[in-house]
RNA sequence: GGCGGCGUAGCCAAGUGGUUAAGGCGGGGGUCUGCAAAACCCCUAUGCAGCGGUUCAAAUCCGCUCGCCGCCUCCA
């Protein structure tokens, strides 16, 4: 299997550290606001390559943070005259309802920032005894790039070329690019208490904190949206290596490409959001997924309404294809050659759009084996391992309540019995009720079956 | 200024040196059906932003040009 690696700019072999074992992080969200369709991008490419990696064995010890304390949910708990610790639990709770209903699986663990504290003063503590880190007068502490020879590897430029802006600069700090560990408390700010006075973790070094405490000085995967290459992940790299004094920190850095909105990226900032529960009023959560996967997680992806509306016809040819019944007994349809495929696909760094494809043809060939007189059930069942290693749930997209169901199958009885009759007019004239009531019917040699379509 | 990415059919999107350029959506024709729907079959890129070059061979490598985007500041 080959990972590409944002560290090395290439694709490599992947080898956990511990055989069967991958340690995973993946960056989580800041809890101040509803997730939006990019994080959905990023949850779903990580949830498939997690459900893959398990799919082949691996166990994946898979741990995903939650920011639950910075400078934007101490303003938005201000702005809204609550406590913070009420908006982050808002959050949090949303973050798993959005989550659950883009079917994507729960984390091993879901630590906190806060949750996280004595560790976080634990590295910071060490940094500062190794020089690599200072105590600024107003008991912040900084941790001095200038100290670790590789900043910059993971970025792909060295300390020198970076661009130093004039927000980087305050004269608390020695160098425009050091960054925060522990910020002071300013007055009226919540805080934790420290060896350097009352304070709050910064922002990077959570991360940091989370991954040794639960998955090791070392790990195998860490992943999240190209925006956390540079500054995020290249101070996590800094200070974990500083603070462990192993390197590497992490064997493979994985990031997905952006989403688009427009011309621009979808982002909390620009405002040009949409946010998951928008996006699951209109589309299944099978089409965003499908709509996501189709396209290469490391490629960015243009947010299309057309797009998001053809996954959603796509992903009903794939529903349909485990409604056929074929002929029990009779030969059965050989759908060996497309795991074969699925794997090839996925085992070059994740490629599932081409999986997919693979997927698509195997659902042509259910269906010409049902036309055919075959015994399909073997390759559904393929079908189903499949597409549910990329996270499909192939079911309908919604139930009606038993209420609907009687009122839908008295007019299908009552189209039926104008059909006997072959008073076509009446018969069709059934059928546009049933239409706007959203419900799509098929006749078929053993009945009318109906589904609801909107 | 530095770093990184993208430009493939009407739309979305794989492919990154060599059989007929995946797959999905949409469209056209046919089979089936009372008519539909679903499904199946056939068709829908002599060409991969443009121009040069390397090569027996390039969408794929190199150079230049044009267009678009991301990061360098909180962001998945």
């Amino acid at each position: 299997m080959k990972i590409f690696n944002t560290l090395s700019g290439q694709k490599e072999e992947f080898v956990p550290l511990d055989k069967n074992e991958v340690k995973m992080y993946v960056c989580g969200v800041t809890v101040y606001d509803l997730c939006h369709f990019g994080h959905a991008l990023c949850y779903i490419s990580f949830d498939v390559i997690r459900r893959y990696l398990e799919y082949r064995g691996f166990n994946v010890k898979f741990v995903q943070n939650f920011t639950d304390i910075d400078d934007k949910i101490i303003a938005r708990s201000n702005e809204r005259g609550i406590p913070w610790q009420e908006l982050v639990e808002k959050y949090i709770g949303e973050f798993f309802t959005d989550m659950d209903a883009l079917n994507i699986k729960r984390a091993t663990l879901y630590p906190r920032a806060t949750e996280e504290i004595p560790m976080i003063i634990d590295v910071v503590k060490t940094l500062i005894e190794k020089k690599h880190a200072y105590v600024s007068p107003d008991g912040s502490v900084y941790f001095s790039v200038k100290s670790f020879p590789g900043y910059g590897k993971l970025t792909h430029q060295t300390a020198d070329d970076m661009r130093v802006t004039e927000t980087s600069q305050t004269e608390k700090k020695e160098d425009p690019l050091d960054f925060a560990l522990w910020k002071a408390a300013k007055p009226g700010e919540p805080f934790w208490p420290s060896p350097w006075g009352n304070g709050r973790p910064g922002w990077h070094i959570e991360c940091t904190a989370m991954c040794i405490h639960h998955l090791g000085r070392q790990l195998d995967i860490h992943a999240g949206g190209q925006d956390l290459i540079f500054p995020h992940h290249e101070n996590e790299i800094a200070q974990s290596e500083c603070y462990t004094g192993l390197q590497p920190f992490v064997r493979i850095w994985m990031h997905n490409g952006f989403l688009q909105l427009g011309a621009d990226k979808m982002s909390k900032s620009l405002g040009n959001l949409v946010t998951i529960k928008q996006a699951l009023e209109r589309n299944s959560s099978d089409a965003i997924r499908l709509f996501i996967v189709s396209s290469y997680y490391r490629m960015p992806l243009r947010y299309s309404l057309e797009a998001l509306d053809a996954a959603e016809n796509g992903i009903d040819r794939m529903r349909q294809a485990l409604k056929v019944e074929g002929k029990p007994g009779g030969q059965p349809v050989e759908a060996g050659q497309f795991k074969a495929r699925f794997i090839e696909a996925m085992d070059d760094d994740f490629n599932a759009p081409q999986a997919v494809a693979a997927l698509f043809d195997l659902v042509r060939e259910i269906n010409r084996g049902n036309e055919k007189g075959m015994d399909v059930s073997q390759a559904q069942d393929m079908l189903r391992e499949l597409a549910g290693v990329i996270g499909f749930t192939l079911q309908g997209k919604k139930a009606a309540s038993s209420e609907i169901e009687a009122k839908i199958n008295e007019l299908i009885e009552k189209r039926n019995a104008f059909r006997k009759a072959r008073e076509w007019k009446q018969a069709d004239q059934v059928r546009s009720q049933l239409t706007e009531m959203g419900v799509a019917i098929e006749d078929t040699p053993k009945g009318t079956t109906w589904k609801i379509v909107r």
